[in-house]
DNA sequence: CTGAAAGCGCTTACAG
DNA sequence: CTGAAAGCGCTTACAG
């Protein structure tokens, strides 16, 4: 490891001097040191040590990706797609803006505590955190941090939130699917686990709780069914569960509804692929017998037969914008809003079929 | 922020005593003291700062990842699900044993030079590069490492490795289709770009090449199909451009020889699950007209339609395993093979069907 | 134009 | 049993 001592020792100057070429302050040197000092930095490629800076009061420029489920779907949660392709947005831009990338599973507030003090993170990026989740950690740790796809039970952010447009985007899958002839299509969503002590609880006692998230996304599809008149009634919101025997049972048991109503619109493109699939297994045609509408967009949309019909979200954006707002808040900034959304778009390929 | 300076002044002792404290060197101090100290600390969540270890000649405990390829498939490459589950099995371990992962895109060879130096990193896992990228890498930077998945044209490993038995795997696959009715099947891999100044241009000068990895499985395959005598040629070695829509083309063109051949093993499981899809779209039943076997296991083989016969590799015992290695050299120990693997075995679904 | 010195928050060998 | 002091590799306000 080579030291600025040393650089300072074959330059024939003291430390201060290099440090001063190092950081730019060169209008108190001549123009020769700064020469001779650089062309020695280069060619022992000199990289100042971070642990120095980091004692001497300077940020880490570290920031911890935190990943609030360990699991989704049963995987790892760095598995799946999305987490990937987010954290890969977020380590290119970061990247390019001089910052570090250290990932923090996010499963124990512990850790998150521990990591993000130790190593004196500059920010976090919170992925799927709940609410409350959130506000606890808060509570012992003051970082700035910005959170992607958390959901408020309130009308207004009061923390920085990175999230998309759930009313649009199921209000988009609600209009194409009662255009296409399913003014009966159903809405289903997969069951999401709540903490003990989140208030979510309350929203919803007599059913089980499908997400922040699927609600909107529900609303927005509700409200599209009934734009030509009639009634959405909440019946229509299928809240399924997250063990996938269970919900295989589950399908089985409403095939008749499922068939009947004709139109499904899904929560995640996962339980729509999965639905394709469970369909297909048993000789039930899509979209010819029953048409699937997905959200997310994710790479494997294109890759099941029929191609899926679904929101498509541009989770790249959604990370620079997470890391953006970040390094502007790090850097000192005040932003004026809580709440930025990426929009969303309804692609539409082959599993949704007019009906006759 | 609170400083270990702060705890002292609590506990009325010096940081030096308090330093002990928290580091167990508790023999040279009074019961007393220890356990006032502790609570103090507990109470103040204190947690010590890495910066000044790092100064005090300490190692970072940080483990820098580092992807090799950019992107994959045309995908961001931790976006890809290998890569995904990798991360999630390597950060897991490194949680456990009291390190931190730093993400580093590997694209620029400077880039990972820079992060390993500033942050005085402990090590590095380093997935996917190739032989001579790595030395090229080696020769600028003194760091311990262990590769994932490169592949050497020497006989013998000089560098850690984890890896696993391509040879193997292709051998299984090419049993299978052989057992199953198709000695004349096709093994078929996308093209590798490689670096114009890789040794491996020698290997392959009059073909494409698709990468050491698929041409250990295709030695595998063929080994199996000559297993009970007869010649397994190397035009049965098809390798496909790395551009979707040429390869597409590539596909079509070939499209008389697949369905001649009835049997084809693949490289990837992306591949294979393209192919499926493009036999799909133009009518031609899987398995019933054409067997289809992929390698490596994808979350999605489950997902296609036919459910996918692949062969299968453990990512995470790959994660876990790699950094297991490298905590031990960085803790000293000299580790005797060079190379290690992971098993493989075929895992036998839907995709192929018996010739009639 | 250049450098000596103090400071960042930790550890550790050593003295009392 | 406890603490004063030197050291890690950097930065920066200040003196010359």
């Amino acid at each position: 490891m080579i030291r600025l001592q040393d650089i300072a020792e074959m330059a024939g100057v003291s430390r201060t001097t290099v440090s001063n070429v190092l950081h730019g302050n060169t209008k108190k040197v001549s123009q020769a040191t700064v020469d001779r000092i650089k062309k020695i930095l280069e060619e022992n490629e000199y990289r100042p040590n971070t642990g120095p800076l980091m004692s001497a009061g300077k940020g880490s420029r570290i920031i911890g990706f935190v990943t609030g489920y360990d699991y989704t779907h049963g995987y790892p949660a760095t598995m799946d797609s999305f987490i990937g392709e987010l954290l890969a947005a977020v380590q290119n831009q970061a990247e390019k803006k001089g910052y570090y990338v250290m990932v923090i599973g996010g499963g124990s507030e512990e850790r998150v505590l521990e990591i993000a003090s130790q190593w004196n993170v500059d920010g976090l990026v919170l992925i799927g955190y709940s609410e409350g989740r959130y506000r606890r950690l808060r509570r012992r740790l003051n970082k700035k941090a910005v959170l992607v796809d958390t959901y408020t039970l309130k009308q207004e952010y009061d923390y920085q939130n990175v999230g998309i447009d759930d009313y649009g985007g199921g209000f988009q899958m609600g209009s194409y699917l009662l255009e296409m002839g399913y003014p009966e299509a159903l809405f289903i969503a997969e069951e999401t686990r709540v903490l003990p002590n989140e208030e979510v609880h309350k929203l919803r006692s007599d059913k089980a709780f499908a997400g922040l998230c699927n609600e909107k996304r529900w609303q927005g599809f509700k409200a599209a069914m009934e734009s030509r008149g009639g009634f959405c009634s909440i019946r229509r919101f299928i809240v399924v569960p997250q063990d996938a025997q269970a919900r295989k049972r589950r399908y089985e048991h409403m095939l008749p509804q499922i068939l009947e109503a004709g139109g499904l619109g899904f929560g995640s493109d996962y339980n729509a692929i999965e639905m394709i699939n469970f369909l297909h297994d048993r000789g039930i045609q899509v979209p010819k017998q029953v048409s699937v509408v997905g959200f997310d967009d994710c790479v494997y949309a294109e890759y099941v037969r029929p191609r899926l019909t679904t929101v498509h979200q541009d989770v790249t954006a959604k990370g620079i914008m997470a890391f953006e707002r970040l390094r502007r808040m790090i850097e000192g900034e005040t932003l004026p809003e809580m709440y930025v959304f990426d929009p969303v778009r309804l692609t539409i390929r082959d599993s949704v079929q007019r009906r006759s």
